[in-house]
Order: C-alpha cells, then sequence, then structure tokens
DNA sequence: ATATTTCTTTGACTTTAGTCAAAGGAAATG
DNA sequence: CATTTCCTTTGACTAAAGTCAAAGAAATAT
C-alpha cells in the first residue's frame, strides 16, 4: 500500500483548521443561544430521529456519559421539549421523543443556520457557489469512502447474513422476475477453505458486502458484491472487489470468475473497468446473463 | 445579488456537519490529550509564532478575556512551557514565546495528529488523495473568497494608508525602475466627490484595496488595485473590480479607464478578462505601458 | 431459580470555561 | 502635567461539562 504524502497531509490539516475554525465554530455558536450547548446537541439529536430514540442509541451517538445524560433529558423533559417512554420490547430501555415545542425548537434554530450558511454564501458569484458545493460534495463523498473498512468475517456472522438479506431485497426488486432467497451462498460456502466474506464497515454499521468462493482448483468465483443504497457511488464497490481478489490471490488462485444478471449495467460497466472481461457462459445459473473473468497478479492494475 | 439557492445551502449544511462531526472532534480530541483544550489550544497558538507574542495579540486571536488568558499563561509558565518578558517598545505589553520544552509538546502533537491524518487517507488510492486534496483547496479558497468584504472607507483612514503603503513597495520590487512612493494618489483625491476608496478585509484585516478617481466629466479613473499576496489567486482583484464599477456608475460615469506598467502581465490578463479592452495612451505617466477601458452599465457582466 | 449482566437514575464530586470588576502601572492625549 | 486610555493582574464568582460509584429494576445466561 502506498504512503501518504506529507503534502497530501498538510494540505488535509491545513484545510481542517481553516475550516473548524471558520465555519465549524460559527455552527456551534448559534446553536447554543438559549440552552447550553450540550443540551442543544442532544436536543437536535432527539429531534433528527424522527420516532423515539433509546437512551442507550444516544450515549452511543453522543459518546456522553450515562449519568450526565439521564440529567441532561430530565432537563428537557422538564421543559417540554421531550417525552420519556419506555422501550416496548426492553422495559430496562427507556425512549426519548420530541414533543411539537421541541420540534419547533430545532425547525427555529435550523432555519437560522440556513441563514447563517447564506449570508456566508452571499460573498460568492452564483457559478462560484456552484464549484464550491461541487468540492465540498467530492471530499464529502472521498471522505465517507476513507472512513470505510473493508473485513474478513466468518461467512455465519450476523453483520454477514444482514448484508446478504439486503442484498436479496435490493435484487429481488430490480430482478423483473424477483429473486428466490435460497439461492444465496451458504455460510459453509464462504467460510474456512472453501471460501471468504467481507463486510464494509461505515462508522460500525455494515454497508457492504462481497464473497469469495472456490470454483475448481486455481479458479476463484466473486459472488453477492453489495453496497447499500445510502454509501453507492463512492467506489465501495472497488474497493470490495480489491478485498477479494487480494483474497483470491492469497489463496493461489490465478483468475477470478463472476456472473452477473442483464438488467445490472452499471455493475457490468464496473466489472470491465475493473479489468473483467466478458467469457461465455461458465454456469448454467438462472439469474446470470453475463459471465466475467479477471487474471490475477498480472501487474499492475488498471485503477482509475 | 442573487439569492442563495437551497440546495447549495442544504449541500453546505451537510458538508459541515459531516466534517465537523467525523473529523474535526478528532482533531481537537487528540489536541486535549494532556491538558485541557483551551491551554493546549493557547499554547499552540504561542508556539506557532516564532518570535514572542504579545498577549493583547493572543487576546485578539482567540477571542479570550483577559484574565482567562493571563491565568492560563501563568499555568503553561509555571509548567515550563512558554517564557513570559516585557514588549521592548511599549511596557505595558507583555510578551510570550514558547521554550524548547513548549515547542517540543507542539511538535509532538503535530506528530501525533499527522499520523491520524495519514490514517484517515491511508484508505484511499494515491490519485483518490490527490482528489481529495483538490477539492479541498477549491473549497478553502471559495471559502476565503466567500469570508472578505469589501468596504469603503475615507481615504485618510490608516487601513487604506497601509494598504497603499504595501501596494508601493510590492511594485517598488517589481518594477525594474523601482517605484516612487510620491506618485501614489493623495487621500484627497479619493474622497467625497473627487473619488473614492475601497478596502477588502479578511478577519478585520486589510488584505487588499482600490480607488476611484474622478478623471473629466463622465468619466473615472481607477488606481492602485492591490492585493496582498497572501490573499492572491482567490478572485479578490474582481471583487474591487467590481466595488469600484459600481461606485463609478452610482456617481454616474459611463466609462472608467486604468494604466498599468508593462511588467504587470496578469494585472492585463485579468482587466481583458473583466471586459476591459485596451486603448490608446490616455495619460503620460511614468509607470504606464498600457492603458484599459470600459463602459459600464452596458448590460449583463462577462463574470467568469 | 439464581447469578450475572444491562440500563437508568441519583448523589456527590471535580475540572474546565468563562465573566466581571477593581486596581495599578505605563503610554498617549490635550 | 493632569487626564484619559490601554493593558495586565488578581480576586471572587458562575455555569457548563464531565466523572464515578452506588443502587434498583429488568433482562439474560447458567
Amino acid at each position: 500500500m502506498e504512503p501518504v504524502s506529507t503534502d497530501d497531509v498538510t494540505a488535509f490539516r491545513r484545510f481542517n483548521r481553516y475550516f473548524t475554525r471558520r465555519i465549524g465554530v460559527l455552527d456551534d455558536h448559534y446553536l447554543g443561544q438559549d440552552r447550553p450547548l450540550g443540551e442543544a446537541r442532544l436536543l437536535y439529536e432527539i429531534a433528527g430521529s424522527e420516532a423515539g430514540v433509546s437512551l442507550r442509541d444516544l450515549r452511543g451517538r453522543l459518546g456522553l456519559d450515562a449519568g450526565y445524560l439521564s440529567r441532561m433529558v430530565r432537563t428537557l423533559q422538564a421543559q417540554g421539549m421531550v417525552r420519556l417512554g419506555v422501550h416496548p420490547d426492553d422495559s430496562r430501555l427507556r425512549t426519548v421523543e420530541p414533543t411539537p415545542a421541541g420540534r419547533a425548537e430545532v425547525e427555529e434554530q435550523n432555519r437560522r443556520a440556513g441563514a447563517l450558511t447564506a449570508g456566508l454564501l452571499q460573498g460568492l458569484a452564483p457559478d462560484q457557489r456552484r464549484e464550491l458545493t461541487e468540492a465540498l460534495a467530492t471530499a464529502q463523498r472521498l471522505l465517507r469512502l476513507a472512513g470505510i473498512t473493508v473485513e474478513r468475517v466468518d461467512g455465519h456472522a450476523p453483520d454477514a447474513r444482514a448484508c446478504l438479506d439486503a442484498y436479496a431485497a435490493d435484487l429481488d426488486a430490480r430482478f423483473p422476475e424477483g429473486f428466490d432467497k435460497s439461492d444465496l451462498v451458504g455460510p459453509e460456502e464462504v467460510s474456512g477453505d472453501a471460501g471468504a466474506f467481507f463486510v464494509a464497515y461505515e462508522e460500525g454499521r455494515p454497508v457492504g458486502c462481497g464473497a469469495l468462493r472456490r470454483l475448481e482448483p486455481g479458479v476463484g468465483e466473486i459472488k453477492h458484491v453489495w453496497v447499500d443504497p445510502g454509501a453507492r457511488r463512492l467506489g465501495l464497490a472497488r474497493r470490495l472487489l480489491d478485498a477479494l481478489e487480494g483474497e483470491a490471490a492469497a489463496r493461489g488462485l490465478t483468475v477470478v470468475r463472476l456472473d452477473t444478471h442483464a438488467v445490472l449495467t452499471e455493475a457490468q460497466a464496473m466489472y470491465q473497468a475493473c479489468g473483467y472481461t466478458e467469457i461465455p457462459a461458465y454456469t448454467d445459473h438462472v439469474y446470470a446473463g453475463h459471465w466475467f473473468e479477471k487474471r490475477l497478479g498480472s501487474g499492475p492494475e488498471s485503477r482509475r
């Protein structure tokens, strides 16, 4: 893996310092106008999630001490900003939800913050605003991608199954003929000697997966490459492929194959961009309409 | 002035939230590992400026209460991180400078922050790192520009004179024959009916200027458009020109002219890009090598 | 069914951050 | 040279942020 150039690091740190100084501070400042910052943040978080949130969740998300959180929630409750309840499934957990008043306050804060931002952008010409918006979108996309880790997990792991379920639901919606879950590989097919399973995590949540399976001596098959709709267009599928190919190479496989459904045109384009070439059918798989192959370890990768 | 689209505002706010959550927080966190955040920031600021800094300066830069600052500085002194002295020119002022130990601590923090950043960027391919760096640079450039205000000031104002001094020094260094300060317009030539003077401010500091002078009935002259070296390549000169032309139009002038030295090729390109056309000499000014003119109020601006 | 773990609440703290006013020395102003 | 302004220090506070441990209720594991 290439080392990170110090120029990139300095540029990043320079931006970071500039941005948090100039913008981040502002944002925090308006937030905590009528109440302590911690409380404002908490209310914002509570109002952000439509249904009720559990205190346990909030604690995790905001990284707060249990006692501290408990007290702040009480304060908000006393002010009529939130309502407390008991979790229906587990009565140890308490849930919080915003009252109309709480929602209104957050709305008002959003309005003010929006006005602040608009004031800032006012200093730019329209085309410069567009340029800024695009640059920020690019940066955010890449930052998200950088924060996602791809990890090998056991085929039986709950995260693995969760991803496959989501994958199956996705395909069922996209294939004209639907998709039957029983067609997924079993956990034992992607564990141990038989294969491997990778899950991509973003801030602890699984947002993508991919499986590798031994097909015949020297040949592997890649299956079930899936990316959560919320994490698409980041370049994550490529990273999953990288991981799968790396694993295949480490197992001494020289060729990987895969098949894909005719309707998944963007997937086909992606495979081709990653160095896969279309080959004749190597399976008579129900859903397969196109077959691809890539020879591994043949010098430099064709990276976009 | 065009209204800011809500899309741009939302995109900006989304980035802001994402960035401060994911990155900004990190940065603060490592900073305040061994000492309170405020103290760490203060030490960072002190170590950042090579020579000693005055407390007055620090107070301005960090926006701290005088008493609060005084105490924090004492704490740092007691820990051997900084040395206190009296300002040579004004013994009401105190100066602070980092000791070797203080410098070392900041160095160590920088090292750690750098490692953190490198770890983050590690998740990206080299070309994606470059893309990110570029996007951040663009964003920072535009944010800086958005934060700069152009204000009309009196020709006698200290900020106006400071800009003109810097401008003169700049020209003196660039012109082969040097530049004589006595050639600058006098304060009364850019005040009241005779003309106007604009200063660009970035976070309270003057970073650019431009003057407008009545030349003859219906015709104005733009002079001394200057941008601080630290604020170049942002598009600030254009904004200064916009302000000057707006002022000229408001005064009923229909034409503005300007002259420029032969060596200032980038200025000439900029004038042309802003709708100025070269004309024959209208002065026999010593330093002038090219003359330009623009007719005002003729429909839509040619914006880049 | 008993023990263990999980989750929230409460009490009792500490640290950090920040404010305000008084006071004294030094420079600038008239 | 008297007055005003500027800058720092000190004392006396307050509010916010955060920590830790004990305790009780509910769920899970054995």
